[in-house]
Parts: C-alpha cells; structure tokens; sequence
RNA sequence: GUCUCCGUAGCUCAGCAGGAUAGAGCAUUCGCCUCCUAAGCGAAAGGCCGCGCGUUCGAAUCGCGCCGGGGACGCCA
C-alpha cells in the first residue's frame, strides 16, 4: 500500500495530476511478467490529449524510480513497475517467520466484541448434513474474528422449545422402554418418526401432544424433567460431533433462554404503538418498506420466532455490548431477517445496523429431500466418520509406515468435510452426492494438508541445519517469486474474509499458496547443494508451512504434520 | 403475482470498488518418480462470460429490460 503512494508521487508531479486522485489507477496486473503494479494510461490521455501509449513510453523516461523498484516498462496503455525482488522477497520471509502463528492477525479488533450465531441444531432431532455450511462458515468466521483481535462470542441458539417436545413425550411415555436418559438422538427420532406414523391414524395424538408441551410451559415437574433431560442427553451427543470439527460454543442459550424475555418487547411495541391488532394476532405492518407483515403474538396468544430472535438480539447487545452480530443461517429466511432487523429499528435501536444475516445457499440431495419425519436423514457424523475411513484406507495405501495412522486419518477426513462448504462464496446451493463429498482431488483441504505435511517433511530432514538468516536475494526464480507473493497476499485476505464475511477468502488464498509451493517443490531441489541457497529455499519452505497452518486453523482444519 | 438471489468451459466454481490474450479444479487424452511425501507436477482439448439495449476511450464486471433457475411471501423455524 505505501508502494502504491510511493508511485503515485513519483507520477503525479509529471502529468500535472494530485497524487491522491491517480493513487486508486494503480492495478496489479493479471500475470507475474507483467510486473507487480501497474499503472493505465487511459484516463491521463483525455487531460493530456494524447495516445495512452505515448503517455505511457514518456512517463517511463522522466520518472525517477522510488525505492523498493527494480524497474519499470511502458507496455503500451500501461506502465508496469516491477518491485526490487530482494528486499521484497526478504521482508515477507522475515515477517512470516517472525510473527509464527501471529502471521496474519490484528488488533484492529481489539477491545470490541463480535457475536456469531451459528449450527443452531434442534434438540433431540439429527445433527445432519444440512447443519453443515452453518457450523463450518460459522466456526471460521468466529476464528477469524478472533484472530483480528475481536473478542467473539459463538451462539448456539438451540431449537429446544415448541410443540415437538410435546410430541416427544407423547411418544415417549406411549413406546418408551427405558430411561429417558439413556436414549441417544437416533432412538429419540425413532421415536419422533414412530409418532407421525401413528397420529396418521389417531389424530387425537397430536392433542395430547399439545398438552404435553403446554404443561412444560406452566413448568410441570415431570414435563420439565423429561425435556430438560432430552436437552442434556441432544448437548452431550453433540458435544461429541463438535468436538470433532474443532468446535465449542460460549453460549448455547436457545428459544427456551427468551421465554421470560418476549414480554417486555411485546409491551415495548405495544406502548410505542408500532405493533396493532390484525386477524387476531400482533403484527407490525411493514407495508411501507414493501414487506409483508412481522407477526409478534400469534391469535392463539403464543409468541413466534420473530418476537424470540428481536428478544435475542436486544439481550446480546445488553449481555455483550457488540460491534457486529452475525446470523449464519440459511438464505430461505432472508425476508425474517429484513423484518425482524426493521422492527428493531423501528424501536430505535440504532445500532442493528451492526447485525448481518450472514446468508447461505441451499443444502439439498441429489435426489431425495431432507426430512426427519421420513427418516430421511444424513448424519453428519457418519459423513464425517465415511470421508475419516476414506482416509485411512488412502494412507494404508500411500503411507503404510505412518505410525499414527488413526489420527492423521481424522484430520483429513473431517478437513476434507468441512473445505467442502468453505472453498466457495457462501450463496452457492449445496447439493450432496457421495462422490463429491468424498473427492479428495483437486483443490481440496486434502490437497493443502498434504503440501503442509510435505512441507514438514522436507523441514524435517534438515532439523540439524541453522538457516534462520537467509539471504532472500537467492529467491530469485519465478517459482519462489510466485510463492512470496501468495505468502505476502495472507494478511489482506484474513482482512477481506472479515469484512465479506466469506470465509473462503481465506481457503482460496492458501489454495495459491500450497499450489505454488507445489509447483516451487517440483522445479527446485530446495535441500540444494550450495548452503547459501539452501538454507533460503528452507527458510521459504518453513514461512510456506506456516501461513499454510495459519490458514487451515482458521478455517477449523487441522494441519497434520504427516500423512 | 410481488419481492429477492443466482446464471462464466461437459461438471463444480474463482474473477465483478470497469482495464492488457477471461482463470482454476473435476472429468477426457497424453506425459513426468535412479532426487526433498506422485494425495504431486506438466501438456492437450474445452468459452457469443444467459440474451438485448444503454453508460464509457474501454463492460464478464455498472444501469435498465427480457429469458431461465433457486428461495420467500401472516400465525413452523
């Protein structure tokens, strides 16, 4: 950046220009031979009222390059700059290997919080593979954040309230067999499937149901101990799945958290005369901004998710006093965000302007839709644990003499899994087939991992030898260039990941940094012959490993040191 | 019907605060392990960037209009 103002006042005095106003003409060019900066022509050629050309082959003979350049070229319109490879080559390495697993962070956060609201899993239904884009994109953005100096809050706003308990213990007192406690999640949804297919038949079920739920909202003991221990048995399963994918939560505060916090906000809107009365229900018209009503208290009295998640946001600015609330949910609820985030305004709430709905594509099977009342279900779990001995059978083959097979083999797996939602711009639809989910090809987390793990490897065999000062000027081919320059780009992509809210920023800037190690690994021998060179090619595998492990982590993917 | 998002190679996608011959991966065909992990590297082939109009010196990128697809649209979340 400072490069770009350098060169701004080297070429603004010469066409009569503000350095300011030509600072954002700078480009960086699409290829590496056409220099690092470039600077078009095109617009001087109305003020100056000659050939962009020309403008660019003068500009080239009166200007006095500024330091840090190594040359410059008029290529017709442009003129490309081309940065003095050594001290640039010299200052990514030393920073990378210097600020270790600090490489990349800020403190551009620092004393403000971010909350992220992500997974948000029902209780006592599947943890599936449609919770997957929102676990995964929710737990790097936490990372990042947190790796930007913020301190970040992660939110599992549990599904742990509504008619569904009802009918859970319905079914449970009708068929269960034994303690409420020793069900897992699967017994629990056998139980749930097996309700739908009775009260087909006997409607009078879904009454009982209602009942059921109603004596947990007038806190009936037995009612009570019953959902609160289907709750424990959902967090404790699942715990064992987060755990899996690096992930933990600092709250798991649910629907069930804002019971006793709707009735003030209802009163609120009342007061304020934002809510009215329509068919029965509390609404608020939202007709002027074109959108369709925002229900607040249904006709039957009970309050809806609308009325929980205003709850919700007002108790987290209260609670942690954020900067920036995220919601990683999915895109079909875009219109109850717009709503619910205007009816905050509408009660003057300014700051919701600070809450996003960080929105994602459609999670759907090739040929079969997603349903737990059909049993139609894919466990994240066992995707996880499919693509896990996957894996394994792959590094029997590859790596027989691995000793830690297992371990290796979990790493990939679930890194591959996870990569999946996280290597694309969050919007895309998802759609499952096996094939896919288990391609470790290509640009995959696998493929990252394996250029860590062969990074270690190399960095392994030259444990006796001292290249902590290495002259970074024997980094001169095209392929060490290329790789400075993708360790070099890892900064701003962190930046950029944060304020898209794209994780996969990230994934594709360290997707160029193991390819580019990769094609440098083939072309040079980095354990040379000549010391001098040697140890500089190792002091670029070393920063290469690092901003590869740096990268992995916040994305929530382990970098194994072999595989 | 209204609102909204998307449309780039056979497939999955980058690129879109406008700029130099539009980039990857998968799949296909063909090469490269006497040398640091071949889960790698290379080559070939593959494109009216959905269509049209406009703004501009310049449009995959910005605007408008079509066409095609996803999603949402009052008492589920």
């Amino acid at each position: 950046m400072d490069a770009k103002q350098n060169l701004a006042n080297a070429i603004a005095p010469l066409c009569g220009m503000d350095a300011s106003a030509i600072l954002d003409w700078f480009e960086v060019p699409k290829k590496a031979e056409m220099g690092d900066y470039a600077f078009p022509c095109f617009r001087l050629s109305k003020v100056l009222r000659k050939a962009p050309a020309a403008i660019a082959s003068e500009l080239k003979e009166q200007l006095v390059l500024p330091s840090g350049f190594s040359k410059a070229e008029a290529v017709g319109p442009y003129l490309n700059f081309y940065v003095d490879t050594a001290s640039q080559a010299g200052s990514v390495l030393q920073k990378v290997l210097s600020e270790k697993e600090n490489y990349g962070s800020s403190k551009i956060g620092s004393g403000k919080t971010v909350c992220v609201e992500y997974s948000s899993i029902n209780i006592a239904k599947p943890f599936g593979f449609h919770h997957l884009p929102s676990t995964a994109i929710g737990n790097a953005l936490y990372r990042i954040y947190k790796f930007l100096g913020y301190r970040t809050i992660g939110i599992n706003h549990l599904g742990d309230w509504g008619t569904q308990f009802g009918k859970m213990i319905t079914a449970y007192k009708l068929w269960g067999s034994k303690p409420i406690d020793d069900y897992s999640i699967r017994e629990l949804v056998s139980l749930y499937v097996r309700f739908h297919e009775e009260a087909e038949k006997d409607p009078s079920l879904n009454d009982t149901a209602r009942a059921w739920f109603h004596k947990i909202e007038s806190n009936d003991p037995e009612a009570m101990e019953l959902w609160a221990k289907m709750k424990d048995n959902t967090i404790r399963e699942v715990k064992v799945t987060y755990h899996r994918m690096g992930i933990d939560f600092d709250s798991w505060a649910g629907e069930s958290f804002y019971e006793d916090k709707m009735g003030a906000i209802i009163q609120e809107l009342r007061d304020k005369g934002i809510s009215k009365l329509d068919q029965g229900a509390e609404i608020v018209d939202l007709s002027e901004w074109n959108m369709p009503p925002c229900i607040i208290v249904k006709s039957d009295g009970s309050t809806i998710y609308a009325t929980r998640d205003i709850a919700a946001a007002c108790y987290r600015k209260q609670e942690y006093d954020f900067c920036k609330s995220l919601y990683v949910v999915a895109y079909q609820q875009d219109l109850h965000f717009r709503q619910f985030f205007k009816v905050l305004e509408l009660m003057g709430r300014e700051w919701v302007k600070d809450c996003t709905h960080v929105n994602f594509g459609m999670v759907s099977m090739e040929d079969a839709s997603f349903s737990t009342r059909s049993g139609n279900i894919l466990y994240l779990d066992d995707i996880l644990q499919a693509a896990v001995d996957k894996t394994y059978a792959i590094i029997c083959e590859k790596s027989p003499d691995l000793e830690d097979k297992q371990s290796a083999a979990e790493s990939v797996g679930v890194g591959a899994i996870l990569w999946s939602v996280l290597y694309n711009n969050r919007i895309k639809d998802v759609s499952f087939t096996w094939d896919k989910i288990l391609n470790f090809d290509g640009e995959t987390a696998p493929y990252v991992q394996y250029t860590h793990a062969r990074c270690c490897s190399v960095l392994r065999k030259a444990e006796d030898f001292d290249f902590s000062s290495p002259d970074a000027s024997l980094l001169d081919d095209p392929y060490a260039q290329t790789l400075l320059k993708a360790l070099d780009a890892f900064p701003a992509a962190v930046l950029s990941a944060a304020d898209k809210n794209e994780p996969y920023v990230v994934s594709r800037c360290i997707m160029s940094v193991a390819s580019a190690f990769n094609k440098f690994y083939y072309e040079q021998r980095i354990m040379a012959d000549d010391p001098a060179v040697k140890a500089a090619r190792l002091a670029l595998t070393d920063a290469t490993r690092q901003v590869l492990a740096n990268g992995l982590n916040l994305l929530g993917i382990q970098a194994p040191e072999r595989m």
